[in-house]
DNA sequence: TACAAATATGCAAATATTGGCATCAGCAGC
DNA sequence: GCTGCTGATGCCAATATTTGCATATTTGTA
């Protein structure tokens, strides 16, 4: 066992050690029966008995052997491939929607969230696009027949997303001035503005709306009032804001406050 | 989760496994057996196991060997899929004998081709490598435990062989040099050089030349004594060429003139 | 077709879980 | 002071899960 705080907390209060077992479980990611016994001093019963507890109160997820942490699954800062597989009629929809914004022959550029990944599938039946995006994948998912050039920013390659990260304010070392960008977000905040999980994607993210003439951000409703840990930019950067549920009223003052037209994409 | 980081995960709990195990296929679009039994430290019987399972909860989709992304959709090209289909077993012997030049710690740079697509897959017994490349298929073929870092050449992207077309002096607008670029080609010929079939590859091909310290192309023998459509580069320009079969002798004494390291792959 | 690798299947060992039961400390009431 | 109650805990045996190994079978490739 390697718990950096080797020691041992004895004669605990249970209501205190079902505390300090959530805040464990979910720093490390995952903790044993036999590792937190051994923490607290108690048997393996008692820490079993605990751990089915608070799974029932949906406090972290009961495995065989111990309980792994809930974030996992639902928390924000869950990995892409699970954001990608979550809330996918919603973002659907968004993505229709945002669709309708775009006429035929613009310039957009793309960043590489789930949200804009499901949005370049939508846009089969524009024609004549060019498309810039440090998505890796977008690429494969664009119909042939509607884009004219589609141009691929470079930078570091991030596996988890499938992204790159980089400066963005030039393609082939010539400097590019888009129609519209079209970016996905972690979260949308009154105080932190528009927010993502990862540094340097909030960096690339932000040159995309630097070189566009219009920012359209496209998120659904489990991002709204919610900030991840990198902020991109305040409300005020953005034109047009696609989402599928009515925000939280402050949050709605505020956009409007920051001019920012708001699009409830519609049930169909 | 940490990509690049080859060192090994143990006494992770099944469930906590699972999860990370289904990031893993996600990020790096496949895995194989022995790839995630050696990173989990669990016999391959296991991880077949947790394979399938998350297979039935249609997770991931099961291949024989391993398993690859669901939405990894293989842009089932017709051309290049062709190309990538012919003289397989001749280029893996050409890609194979080119791993040998490869030392770990080595910075490399590498173009698209079929060829070097099979390279890129032979360095799975490399370490700590640093990866340049405009070939957006080669992220994915990359075993995650060879690789530090891995960047995408920005540019056009050109669908039929799913490369991207630019400069290549900068990436990230830094200038980069690397010890070894890894070249496939059109063809060879003592009067044109290195040819390839597309013009704006070409460029970015000598850009790739450029910054390395040392030239290695592959090119099997249907490659030698024939020519495309674009020239590259004149043969001085070549370190090491690693074929399967002696040149024509006109060629091979060119070659010989030209300083050229001349390697013909074992039959095995 | 033939061969090596990958897979399926059955099985046994190690480990974890479940439910019942005993113990003990704290506490209210007699 | 004593008694009985309650909740938390530890112990135990039966059961379930996970895992690795051995064997037979299938699959992909030369």
């Amino acid at each position: 066992m390697e718990i950096s705080d080797a020691s041992i907390r004895e004669n605990v209060l249970p209501a205190k050690r079902h505390l300090e077992l959530v805040e464990l479980v979910r720093a490390r990611g995952q903790m044993t029966v036999n590792e937190l016994s051994s923490y607290f001093a108690v048997s393996g019963d008692t820490v079993r008995r605990d751990l089915d507890l608070l799974a029932s109160q949906g406090l972290l997820r009961r495995t065989h052997g111990g309980a792994v942490a809930m974030d996992n699954l639902v928390h924000e800062d869950s990995t892409f491939m699970q954001r990608m597989s979550t809330r996918v009629p919603a973002k659907k929809r968004i993505a229709r929607a945002a669709c309708q914004l775009i006429r035929d022959g613009e310039t957009l550029i793309l960043n590489g969230g789930s949200t804009t990944r499901l949005f370049a599938a939508e846009l089969s039946g524009r024609r004549n696009l060019t498309i810039v995006t440090n998505n890796l994948t977008v690429p494969t998912t664009l119909a042939a027949e509607c884009v004219r050039d589609v141009y691929i920013l470079g930078g570091q390659y991030k596996g988890d997303a499938q992204v790159t990260v980089g400066p963005v304010g030039f393609v082939s070392a010539a400097s590019i001035t888009v129609d519209s960008a079209v970016i996905g977000v972690g979260g949308i905040t009154i105080k932190e503005g528009l927010t993502t999980t990862v540094l340097e994607e909030a960096c690339t993210i932000l040159g995309m709306i630097n070189v566009a003439r219009r920012t359209i951000v496209l998120a659904d409703a489990s991002k709204l009032g919610h900030s991840s840990f990198a902020q991109i930019a305040p409300l005020e950067r953005i034109d047009t804001l696609v989402t599928d549920e009515e925000p939280p009223s402050d949050l709605a003052q505020a956009l409007k406050e920051a001019r920012v037209e708001l699009i409830i994409a519609p049930d169909e």
